[in-house]
DNA sequence: TCTGTCACGC
DNA sequence: GACGTACGTGACAGAG
């Protein structure tokens, strides 16, 4: 017969385990949930992996137990127990009454005792027994029948204790943990202890005599005078200690464990419970069916499903939906139109909507507005079937990043989700995700595109409303939604790659990364995979006895950090950096963008996400066209491959000269800052010169770089220890450093100052064209939190006010190269840089145009330079 | 399929 | 004094 599997949580172990390591949430009720939701969490885990056949969860009773008796002061000067937290006990006890699971408390006694008593009650034979807690003192009820799970980081990744692993981490035996505690006490619990005797004291101890009263018997063969005293002063301390950290195991415990079976299906109260609690992400674990059905829309909807278009009045004002299954829209085909208007509800199939000039005309009309789930996928879809879309007045993805660039997903259902608006079901509900993905009958399909559209329209009021209050209307209408359909187009347009090239490159990679592999398999004299860190690590760090600079949580660190120092110990080393070098252009730039390049065209077309970046900023995917190489020659000659479209045209690139800096000088109106700019010195020399109290000549060009990386430092908002790092000094030095900065700018100063007040007060920052960001941790009591927003705070205005900038200028840009009907083409922004293909006759024009208007963009107190420059691949155009 | 490590750009 | 430290995307290894 199999053993029956017993599960005993500690309750208020795991309850203030996930209060602390979850942020204070609360539910839309404006009840505290975080401990309750973490609890759950756990508990669903054990349920899903254990498999109990009984289950129960032991609380503390009261506020004395025994143990007070024994010793006044056990667990004196403990905090209190936040209110938060104590108000999430009932819920905690309901939850499991939900689960129909036993849970136990007894008078004078706490949660350890139960479980320690239950436990040991089982017999070995017949019982396998599993404990639940954060508290390292349970792990001296392990045995060879019951394990215990302690928490490591969050609540539900523990490390399950046999007698193996007691042994291995403290060398000692379970029962022996409680002599532990005894020599080196417990702070969170008040447990005194020996004064002195630490953990690796107190296991040496043990090593060597076993027990407490052992240890005390022979105090004269321990070795250390002091030790010796201190053991000698307090014996009887310790004994009490060790009697305070023992787990009664036969407490007067009245529940029979019988009554404590488990069956593995959910009851309803459960999913009620969930819904009520607000945990609705946790419904599908317990019970997919009823998951779905909670995702469900709830009110019927009716539409029209038009199977030919005989007229194209679908009203002035409509919400369109374009859909596409594939993310990636450049290769997806379109599902279907959903259109809801004043007129009414359609769903239009693909077929029919493509075959038909009235919708086509209907959808290139500028004097039809049209509001939008994501103006630029529908651009870029429609563009690949030959429509130009014009009359967008409304994308619901832009206003609602604009709202808040936090939330993870401005999607139609999760924004209805947000402001509380009709129900849509998420895209993933109905289609599915990752392999499974696939498109639904016909019927389902079509429901939720209409549905879509419907949730669209009627959020649109509320959106516009926001923006205006918010005064992000002219940020969202005259720029980024402008801005929606240039990206659009520039994507469309995509970029011509030079496939021969790329693939001989990767020949030449191949060749010499085989080589090296051989060397660097010789050197190490055995053959293993130069990839993995794993491997690596192990080959440096243990095979050739090299010296271990850092660690990272699953082993050694082997980053190019750490092997620039271990650079003269071993000559694989420096075979190993180059390793990776080619590696890297090998299998994310040769390979990776070969893979993207569309066979017909030989262009490549990424997808600018618009709405991601905290800051404001563009991102680049699929492939990731802004981290193309350009520091070291070898990866830089990856953009030979990127070439112009049509032959005699050229690679036009532009680029902001120190844009964060230009305008942090003028945000912080530091007078210095704007004298350096306007006077077009070098801004690093200049910060040189004040922060090392030198001339100009003076500056050495190690000087230099190191103003450089404050500059760096100070526009992209790193700590003292991101700038120690860099510049490869200590913590401290580096604070010093940021110190004598912000004394030589004090315009900077006062402006750091002032912003993280401001942020304090509001919540949030903005850049100068009013984007928000906000920061609520700016007020956290946690100081990494805390810094971390402060940092934000600086940083977001400036790197946010130089996307609005360029943003700025793509807009103008576009439309110049339209009005004075250039044939030039943008084609991608790189955060400072803009990339064009241009005929060889519009290059004097654009030498003037572009510099122009990027320069023009937005009007500040210190002048904006651009540089730029030309030539047959975007390699050439340095 | 997910997580961790590493590396590229700004 | 600890905490874990700019933002993105993507490749690969290894564990589940």
């Amino acid at each position: 017969m199999s053993k029956k599997k017993l599960v005993l949580i500690d309750g208020n172990s795991i309850a203030y385990r996930a209060f602390f390591a979850l942020p204070l949430l609360n539910n839309d009720k404006g009840v505290y949930t975080n401990a309750v939701y973490g609890f759950t969490t756990m508990l669903l885990k054990v349920l899903e992996d254990e498999a109990p056949s009984h289950i129960l969860v032991a609380f503390d009773a009261g506020k004395t137990t025994f143990r007070h008796k024994t010793y006044g002061e056990y667990k004196g000067g403990r905090q209190k127990t936040p209110p938060e937290l104590s108000e999430q006990f009932p819920l905690i006890r309901e939850l499991l009454d939900a689960f129909d699971i036993k849970r136990y408390e007894l008078e004078n006694y706490e949660a350890d005792d139960i479980i320690g008593t239950l436990s040991k009650q089982t017999d070995a034979s017949e019982w396998e027994v599993k404990v639940i807690t954060g508290d390292k003192d349970l792990l001296q009820l392990v045995d060879e029948h019951v394990k215990v799970s302690l928490t490591k980081k969050g609540i539900t990744d523990v490390d399950t204790y046999d007698l193996n692993l007691v042994e291995e981490r403290y060398g000692l035996k379970p029962e022996q943990i409680i002599d532990m505690k005894g020599l080196m006490g417990d702070s969170s619990d008040n447990i005194p202890g020996v004064p002195g005797v630490g953990e690796k004291t107190a296991i040496k101890l043990l090593k060597e005599f076993g027990t407490v009263e052992k240890v005390l018997e022979s105090i004269d063969q321990v070795s250390g005078k002091k030790l010796k005293e201190k053991l000698e002063d307090n014996k009887e301390q310790a004994e009490m200690s060790k009697k305070l950290a023992t787990i009664e195991v036969d407490a007067p415990i009245e529940i029979k464990l019988d009554t404590c079976g488990y069956k593995k299906d959910a009851p309803a109260k459960v999913v009620e419970l969930f819904k009520e609690l607000g945990f609705n992400s946790l419904i599908d674990r317990v019970d997919s069916e009823a998951a779905k059905e909670a995702e469900l829309p709830s009110e019927d909807i009716e539409y029209e499903v038009l199977s030919e278009i005989t007229d194209s009045d679908f009203g002035s004002e409509a919400a369109v939906v374009v859909e596409c299954l594939e993310e990636n829209y450049h290769n997806g085909d379109i599902l279907g139109f959903g259109i809801v208007s004043e007129k009414g509800k359609y769903f239009i199939p693909t077929d029919v909507a493509l075959q038909s000039e009235l919708f086509k005309s209907w959808l290139e009309d500028e004097t039809i507005i049209k509001y939008m789930p994501d103006a630029k996928q529908a651009t870029v879809s429609l563009a690949w079937e030959g429509i130009k879309l014009r009359g967008v007045r409304f994308d619901a993805l832009i206003a609602s990043y604009l709202l808040n660039p936090s939330d993870s997903s401005h999607d139609i259902p999760s924004i209805a989700t947000r402001l509380g608006l009709k129900r849509v079901s998420s895209n993933e509900t109905i289609y599915g995700k990752g392999a499974k993905q696939k498109v639904p009958s016909q019927d389902e399909l079509s429901e939720h595109i209409v549905r879509k559209a419907d949730s669209l329209l009627e959020m649109v009021p509320t959106l516009q409303e926001s923006l205006k209050k918010n005064e992000l209307d002219v940020l969202y209408y005259d720029l980024e939604m402008p801005l929606s359909i240039v990206l659009g187009e520039m994507e469309h347009q995509g970029v011509q790659v030079d496939v021969e090239r790329l693939e001989q490159m990767g020949k030449d990679l191949n060749e010499q990364l085989q080589k090296i592999e051989s060397k660097i398999h010789e050197l190490a004299g055995t053959a293993f995979n130069i990839n993995s860190p794993k491997q690596l690590g192990e080959v440096l760090f243990e095979k050739l006895q090299l010296p271990v600079i850092k660690k990272t949580k699953t082993g050694y660190s082997t980053n190019a950090d750490v092997l620039e120092k271990l650079k003269d110990k071993h000559e694989i080393i420096e075979e190993i950096l180059f390793y990776r070098q080619l590696g890297k252009l090998n299998s994310t730039y040769v390979e990776g963008l070969l893979k993207v390049v569309h066979r017909d065209t030989e262009k490549i077309h990424t997808r600018f996400n618009q709405a991601l970046a905290q800051t404001g900023r563009l991102s680049s995917i699929d492939p990731n066209l802004q981290n193309i190489p350009i520091r070291l020659e070898a990866g830089r000659k990856i953009r030979q491959a990127f070439i112009p479209s049509e032959k005699d045209w050229v690679m036009f690139a532009a680029d902001y000269s120190q844009i964060e800096l230009r305008v942090l000088a003028h945000i912080a109106q530091d007078d210095k800052m704007i004298e350096a700019f306007n006077n077009e010195e070098d801004v690093h020399t200049k910060t040189a010169m004040d922060v090392f109290h030198v001339g100009k000549d003076e500056v050495t060009s190690d000087m230099r770089r190191q103003a450089k990386a404050v500059n760096f430092g100070i526009v992209y908002g790193i700590s003292d220890y991101g700038l120690s790092q860099s510049l490869g000094i200590t913590r401290k030095e580096a604070g010093a450093f940021i110190e004598r900065y912000l004394e030589s700018f004090p315009g900077v100063k006062q402006y750091m100052d002032d912003i993280v007040q401001q942020a304090k007060q509001d919540g949030y920052v903005t850049t100068m064209l009013n984007r928000r960001r906000y920061l609520p941790e700016i007020t956290s009591r946690n100081f990494n939190l805390r810094s971390f927003a402060e940092r934000t705070a600086m940083n977001t205005p400036i790197q946010g006010t130089a996307a609005d900038i360029i943003k700025k200028a793509m807009v103008e840009m576009a439309k110049r190269l339209d009005q004075e009907k250039l044939q030039t083409r943008m084609l991608l922004q790189v955060h400072d840089e803009l990339i064009f293909e241009a005929p060889k006759d519009e290059i004097e024009k654009l030498e003037k145009i572009v510099p122009d208007v990027m320069e023009h963009a937005i009007q500040i107190d210190v002048p904006l330079k651009v540089d730029y420059s030309y030539g047959d691949t975007w390699y050439d155009s340095k």
